[in-house]
DNA sequence: CTATGTGCAAAGCGTTTGCAGTTAG
DNA sequence: CTAACTGCAAACGCTTTGCACATAG
C-alpha cells in the first residue's frame, strides 16, 4: 500500500488540528498513534498499530491505542472497517441483496434494486482478486430513530 | 419482516436436504434452529435465535445454536451480516471509496470507481431510513491467496 | 453399534472500564 | 495547577473448545 509521504503528513496535520480543535490534548502518545494509522492505506488492526507505535514509544500501552483509534473514529477522522462490537448476525436470504444498517438500533433491512444489479465488476477490483460476492452497505439513521429523534 | 409461510417452509426444506446430503444428522435441536432461523428476514444474532428456539426445545444450548448457525453458514446456506470472527481495522482514508475483502488471509484493498461514485440511492433505501453512506464490498479470494492454492 | 452431536463448563479473544499516578496546557 | 490522559489489571461480551454422555442412522 504505497501513499506518498505528503498524503501521510498533510492526514496527521488534519489529525492533530481536528484533535486539538475539539478539546483533546495532543499527547505524545496519541501523536504517534495518529501517525502510525496516517501512514498507510493497508488497513491496519489495533494490535498492528500497537506493534507499529511501539518502535518508537516502548511504554506505549494497548489501551491507549484502542482508546486514540476510538476517539478518531468518533470525530469522523478514521473509519472503521469490519466488524466492530457486534454480534454475528444471520441472513436466511441467499439471494443476491443489499442492506440498510441503522448506526443507532443496528436494525438491519434488505434492499433490492435493479440498478445495483446491474453493477458491472470494476477494474480495481478484478484486478485484486476473484469477485465471488458483492454486497452494498447502505448505512444511517432509521425511521424509527429518526423520529425519537424529533422529540 | 413479513416472510411468506411458503417461502419459509422451503427454505426448511433445503436445508435440511442439504445437511443430509453433506452427511450431517438432522436432529430435533438442528431442524429447530434451522425452523428459527429460516422463518424470518430480521437478521437475528445467535442470542435471538437461541431464544426463538428455547420456546420449543427448553433444553437446548446456545453452543448447538453457535454450531449450527455456524455449520449452516459454511454450507453457504445463510450468510452472517456485519462481522463477527475479526478484530476492528482503521481506514484513515475517509474519501468516498470501496473495498476488496479478502476471505482467506483477510486483506483490504481499496477501490475507487466511477460507475459506483455515480450510483443513485435505491428507493428501497431511503425509505428504510436517512442514508449517510455507501459501501460497497467486494469479497473473495485475492491474488496472492490464489496463487497459493494453485500449488 | 458407532460415529456424530449435545450440553456443560471453562477458556479464548478483542475490547472496555475503574482507578491511581502522570502530564499537557 | 488542574483537568485530561496514561498504564495497569481486571472485567466484559461474544464465541470457541475439550470432554463425557446421548442419540441418529
Amino acid at each position: 500500500m504505497p501513499l506518498s509521504q505528503e498524503e501521510a503528513c498533510e492526514r496527521v496535520d488534519t489529525f492533530s488540528r481536528e484533535l486539538r480543535s475539539h478539546g483533546f490534548r495532543l499527547t505524545h502518545q496519541r501523536l504517534e498513534v495518529v501517525r502510525e494509522v496516517a501512514s498507510t492505506d493497508s488497513h491496519p488492526d489495533v494490535d498492528c498499530v500497537f506493534r507499529g507505535v511501539r518502535h518508537r514509544v516502548p511504554t506505549v500501552s494497548l489501551d491507549t491505542v484502542y482508546r486514540t483509534l476510538g476517539t478518531l473514529a468518533d470525530l469522523g477522522l478514521v473509519h472503521r472497517v469490519s466488524g466492530p462490537t457486534a454480534a454475528a448476525r444471520y441472513d436466511a436470504n441467499t439471494t443476491r441483496h443489499h442492506h440498510f444498517i441503522c448506526t443507532r438500533c443496528g436494525l438491519i433491512g434488505d434492499i433490492q434494486s435493479n440498478e445495483l444489479e446491474g453493477l458491472r465488476l470494476p477494474a480495481s477490483a478484478t484486478e485484486l482478486g476473484d469477485v465471488e460476492s458483492v454486497e452494498v452497505r447502505f448505512t444511517g439513521v432509521c425511521r424509527t430513530c429518526a423520529e425519537l429523534d424529533r422529540t
